[in-house]
DNA sequence: CGTGCCAGGTGCCCT
DNA sequence: AGGGCACTTGGCACG
């Protein structure tokens, strides 16, 4: 044993099974977040099913009951339970098993070795937050329409329509209506066919409309698929628009300086 | 300093953070894998951006180079990067800062204290499978073995023949001997041809014998092949046997309400 | 490589 | 609870 603080934190290597056995209810027990590196068997069976056979890996139970395990390669979990899972522990036949429940879904964790078990309490109250999303790209169009076109006036954001949600909605300088597709990568085929849908209704009552996607590039399929549609394609990149929110709120940002070909 | 074994593990409680420094080097350089759990501040630039300030999170390099970092709540990590990223790690200032660098994103995390810093070499070369392995594909064969052709019988599980194992022999309806080969993945040209060699020994005796390829998929030459040698294919995905099996084992699936399309 | 498509997707927000 | 949809989606098959 390494340190201990009153069940904020404790730390073994090369622990006994039964050891560990109870270092997790002393984890769980203090909702702390548990790390476990050893070498273990699982299976998980739910939505799907997998097993994989022994090898060494990191779980990690968080304090929320969310189970998490990396094999020592990738960037995803090999295994993983939502948070609210029940956890539970036993110890017997040299193999200590971990299983979380989770809504009909199983996941069990077998250690025959462990080689370092931790847990401690963790603060993290900071906000996260995201820039250049798909949002900020809607957000800077409201605050900057002429990014999409002179005269281009958006109306209402995330409108509501038979076929679906229309991203904004809006009146060129000639007054046809425009709807508008956002999208922060790539725009794909199925990006075009969900627009196309939109405007189709719209078109039978209002022959007039534009439907506009609006996106930092669009595959060749798509490109094809917006000319068949007599759609429309303006390039914008989710960067420039962040650009835009963050230089606006400091009043130093105009069309004019703003490089058209940034966007 | 509680452990070390030639580079392959090492574990500091509460260290210094130009300790850490070297630590984090020496877990580098020998491409282990590496956990930090400590006070950081961390900031993405790249497809998106985000920041998130001080806050205690566990990081997480793996071998290959790929960086996960985990708050005390939920499934997802806050930010990541993924496998041969470039990493760097420098300190000044009481500050800690591992960057990671991949394709124009970049990833900063800054520590102004770690509780824990450890690394490992992690063994980890088994096979992970989904909903089923191959053993359980021919275990759902002999459970229901309609789902080769009507009328299939499998007689033995890993026949010993002279060109090496069978997966499994049987007859069809008509009474004709059918040598199966069982494949989880795509199968490809090798595994045409070792069907190909069992068959071609046994067909001096028996003409009429067929060999039928079993997996979920199969790649554009092995198919070829697969008509030159006057072999044959069936679709079965690892799936539908987990299905087979588990609704098997509640006595409640039939071949009537196994859609056939799903095979 | 580009592109399309699936995921135990997850998460967020809406009715 | 269920639907719609974004995501640094990641991952893989396929042209």
């Amino acid at each position: 044993m390494l340190a201990e603080c009153m069940g904020r934190f404790k730390l073994e290597v090369n622990p006994s099974l039964d050891r560990c056995g109870e270092i997790i209810h002393e984890a769980l027990s203090n909702k702390a977040v548990l790390i476990i590196v050893g070498n273990c068997i699982i299976d998980y069976n739910g939505r799907a099913s997998s097993k994989i056979g022994f090898g060494e890996r990191i779980l990690i139970v968080k304090s929320d009951s969310s189970v998490i395990i990396h094999r020592p390669r990738g960037i995803k979990p090999v295994n993983w339970q939502p948070s609210g899972s029940i956890i539970k522990c036993e110890y017997g036949r040299n193999i200590l098993k971990i299983s979380s429940y989770f809504k009909g879904e199983v996941l069990n964790v077998a250690f025959k070795n462990i080689v370092l078990i931790s847990f401690m309490k963790l603060e993290d109250e900071a906000e996260f937050s995201m820039y250049a999303t798909e949002e900020d790209m809607k957000k800077a169009i409201f605050m900057n329409p002429n990014i999409i076109e002179r005269g281009f006036i958006p109306i209402t954001d995330e409108k509501h329509v038979s076929s679906g949600f229309i991203d904004i909605y809006g009146k060129d300088s000639k007054g046809n209506t425009v709807v508008i597709e956002v999208k922060k990568d790539m725009a794909l085929k199925d990006d075009v066919i969900q627009l196309y849908r939109y405007v189709e209704g719209m078109r039978k009552n209002n022959p007039s409309i534009r439907g506009i996607i609006v996106s930092p590039s669009i595959s060749s399929s798509a490109k094809h698929l917006l000319v068949k549609t007599n759609l429309e394609h303006v390039k914008l990149t989710p960067k420039i628009c962040s650009k835009i929110i963050h230089e606006a709120e400091r009043g130093k940002l105009t069309l004019d300086n703003l490089n058209i070909n940034d966007r």
